[in-house]
DNA sequence: TCTTAGCACTCGGCCTATATGAGTGCTAGT
DNA sequence: ACTAGCACTCATATAGGCCGAGTGCTAAGA
C-alpha cells in the first residue's frame, strides 16, 4: 500500500517527476539516460531503469513500444500534480501580463470574464473557459415584461450585471393595461434572489388576476431558465485556436471531437461543475478522470472565483494531458484570485 | 479576351466544370482519362489533355507536379460557381431537415439565428456563421438606466428582440431621483430608430438638466456601440468542429490560423459585410478573393436575410475552397429564405 | 484545322531491404 | 544496493527500385 503511493522525497517520486517534466518539455518519450544526466539524482541510468520499470509496474508510466522511453499515464500526471507546491510557479512575464490586463477597470462582469478567458488562453497557450455566476442567490435588480406586439419579451437583470431575456408568445389575455399592472407588481420583487422571486411569481400567478396569470408564469420560467440551462448560453470560451497548434500532438480526429465537445456548452458546463463542486480552490482533472474528457487526452485546470465568501463562477483552461501544469495552475490560480477581487469589488 | 472567359456550353467550360466536380468529390488531382470516361464529352483523353493545358495556361487549373492531374485554382472555382444555375441543388434530405428544423416556432430572432447556424453547419458539414441585424434602422422598444449601486447599467431593447447592455461608472451627479427622471425621458424615445434616438440623446444631454447629462451621454454611447462594434459581439458561429474533420485537407498550421480568424469576431464581421455589401442575394467568396481568407484556402458562401424588403443580417458558411458549392449554396439560399420569412413574420 | 492514337518521359508514391540507434532488461560483478 | 556491460528489440530513417498515373508531343487521319 505504501508502495502504491510513492512519497515525494523518495527516489521513485523524484524519478517520476523528472519523467513528467521532461516529457512535458520535449514531447518525446523519456529514457533512463536523459534522467540520469538531467535530473540531479545521483545514480546511474541502470538504477533509473529499475525505478522506471517499477513505476511502470505501479501504473504511473507507460511504454509506447519496447525500445522507446517512458511517458506518464494519467495516474503519473496525477501524482505529479499532487506533488506540486500549492502556490507559485508564475513567471515574471505572466505576472506582468496579468497586472497590465486588469489595469483598465471594466465594470461589466461578463466583459471581465471574456477578457479573463482571453488572458488565460494567451498566458497558457491553451483554451480558456469560464462559467458565469449561477443566478440562484443573486438578487434580482429588475424584471420586465415588454409588449413587442405579437410577442412578449421577458427581461431579467441580476445584481452581478447578468441580463436574461426570453421572447414568448403573447398570452391572449394580455391587454396593454395588463402589462402596466404586471410591471408594477414585478417592481416589488426587486431585491429578492432569483430563486425567491421565482417562487413568489408562481404564487402571484396562482393568486393574481387571470389576465396576468400567463405573464407571471413566463417570468417565473425565465428566472428558472436563468438559474439552470441558460447558464450554458452564457459560458465563455476563448483561444480554441491554441488547441489546433502543431505543438499539441492530438490526432486530427481527436481534435475534431475535442472541438465538438467544447461547442457542446451544456456538456462543458457539466464538466466544469463536476470539477469544482468538490474543490474549494484550484482543481485539476486529468484525462480519463472525467468521462467527458476521457478519450480526448485532455486535462482541465479550473478554479472557482468568489464574491466575498460565496463562489459565483468558475474559470479555467483546457489543454492536452501533456500540459505544463505548473504554468497552467499558476495562471489559473492568479487569474481566479484577481477575478474574485474584482467581483467582490463590483458587488458592493 | 473571349479566350479569357470561356463560355459555359463551350467544351472548355464543360471540361473545367468536370475537373472541379471531380476534384471536389474525390479530393484527388484529376487526369484527362478520368474526364474522358466520366464526363459526357464525346472526345478522347488526348483532346481533353489539350483543353486542360489551355485551361492551365488561362489560369483556371494548376498542377501539383508534372505527373499529376489538375486541380482548380481560385479562378477555376470562380468560373464554376458563376456557371451554376441560380437555384436548385437542394437534396431531398436537406429539404426535409430544413423543414423539420423550422417546424417548431421560436420567437427570439437571436435564438432563431443560433439554430439556423447550427442547421447550416449540419447540412453542409462546414462551419456556419451569422451576423445579426444592424441596429441602425431598428426601432428602440425600451431604454433604461438602472442604478446598480456603484455603477449604472444602460440597457437598450430593440424591436427585433436584441438587447444591448453596458455597465458604466455611476456619474457623480446621479441621485436616485435623477434616475427616475431620466427613465421618464427615455420612455419618450420609444419608437425612434437607434440612429434617431442616439441623435436625440445627444441633444437631450446638451439641453437637459446637468445631473442627467452624463447619463444621457452613456445611453447615447450604448446606442452607438450597438450599431457598430458591438454587432461583432452578437455574431453567431457554430459547427467549427467540422473544419477539423479529416476530410478537410488543411495543414495543421492553416487550420490553426483559420480558427484564429474565426475567433476574431470583428474581422469576420468585416469579411461578411464585404461579402454581402455588393450582392443583394447569394454571394460566394473564394480563397484569395478576400484578403482575410486569402491564404487560408477557405471560401465563404453567404446570403443576406431580410425583414420585408430591408436586409437585416447575413448568414452563411465557411469551408475549404474545395467545397461542395452546389450543396453549400443551395443550403445557404434555402436557410436565408426561410429566415427572411421568419424575420418578416416576427417583425409585424 | 481539329481530333486522336501512340509513345517517350516525368516524377511522386510505394514497396522492400537495410542500417541506425535509442532504449530496454538482464546478469554479473563490485 | 548499485552499476557496468551487453544482448536484444523495434520504431524510424535511408536508399534503391519499381510502378503507374498522367503529361506533352508528334504524326497520322477525318
Amino acid at each position: 500500500m505504501a508502495e502504491q503511493q510513492p512519497q515525494l522525497g523518495t527516489r521513485k517520486g523524484a524519478v517520476l517527476r523528472a519523467v513528467v517534466e521532461e516529457y512535458v518539455r520535449s514531447g518525446e518519450p523519456v529514457g533512463s539516460e536523459t534522467i540520469a544526466e538531467h535530473a540531479s539524482i545521483g545514480v546511474s541510468s541502470a538504477t533509473i531503469r529499475n525505478e522506471l520499470a517499477a513505476l511502470e509496474e505501479l501504473g504511473y508510466l507507460k511504454h509506447p513500444h519496447t525500445s522507446a522511453g517512458r511517458i506518464p499515464t494519467d495516474a503519473g500526471y496525477r501524482f505529479y500534480v499532487d506533488s506540486l507546491p500549492a502556490a507559485g510557479g508564475l513567471r515574471d512575464a505572466q505576472r506582468r501580463a496579468i497586472a497590465s490586463h486588469y489595469a483598465e477597470a471594466i465594470l461589466d462582469l461578463e466583459e471581465v470574464l471574456k477578457g479573463s478567458v482571453q488572458l488565460l488562453s494567451r498566458l497558457t497557450r491553451y483554451a480558456g473557459l469560464a462559467v458565469p455566476p449561477n443566478a440562484s442567490d443573486e438578487p434580482v435588480v429588475r424584471l420586465e415584461v415588454i409588449d413587442m406586439g405579437p410577442s412578449v419579451m421577458v427581461l431579467a437583470v441580476g445584481h452581478h450585471g447578468r441580463v436574461d431575456k426570453r421572447v414568448v408568445d403573447r398570452p391572449d389575455a394580455a391587454a396593454p393595461a395588463t402589462f402596466a399592472r404586471a410591471e408594477a407588481r414585478l417592481a416589488d420583487l426587486r431585491g429578492l434572489t432569483y430563486a425567491e422571486a421565482q417562487a413568489r411569481l408562481l404564487q402571484l400567478a396562482a393568486e393574481g388576476p387571470a389576465d396576468e396569470h400567463d405573464l407571471m408564469l413566463q417570468v417565473a420560467e425565465t428566472l428558472r431558465a436563468a438559474q439552470q440551462g441558460d447558464r450554458a448560453a452564457h459560458m465563455v470560451i476563448g483561444g480554441v485556436a491554441n488547441l489546433a497548434d502543431e505543438a499539441q500532438a492530438w490526432r486530427r480526429e481527436t481534435l475534431r471531437r475535442l472541438f465538438e465537445t467544447l461547442e457542446h456548452e451544456q456538456e462543458m458546463l457539466q464538466v466544469l461543475s463536476d470539477v469544482t463542486s468538490t474543490h474549494s480552490a484550484l482543481s485539476v482533472t486529468i484525462g480519463g478522470e472525467h468521462p467527458t474528457t476521457g478519450d480526448l487526452d485532455a486535462s482541465i485546470v479550473a478554479a472557482p472565483f468568489k464574491s466575498g465568501e460565496t463562489t459565483i463562477g468558475t474559470i479555467g483552461v483546457v489543454g492536452p494531458t501533456r500540459m505544463d501544469y505548473v504554468s497552467a495552475m499558476a495562471s489559473v490560480r492568479a487569474v481566479a484570485k484577481r477575478l474574485s477581487e474584482l467581483a467582490t469589488e463590483l458587488d458592493q
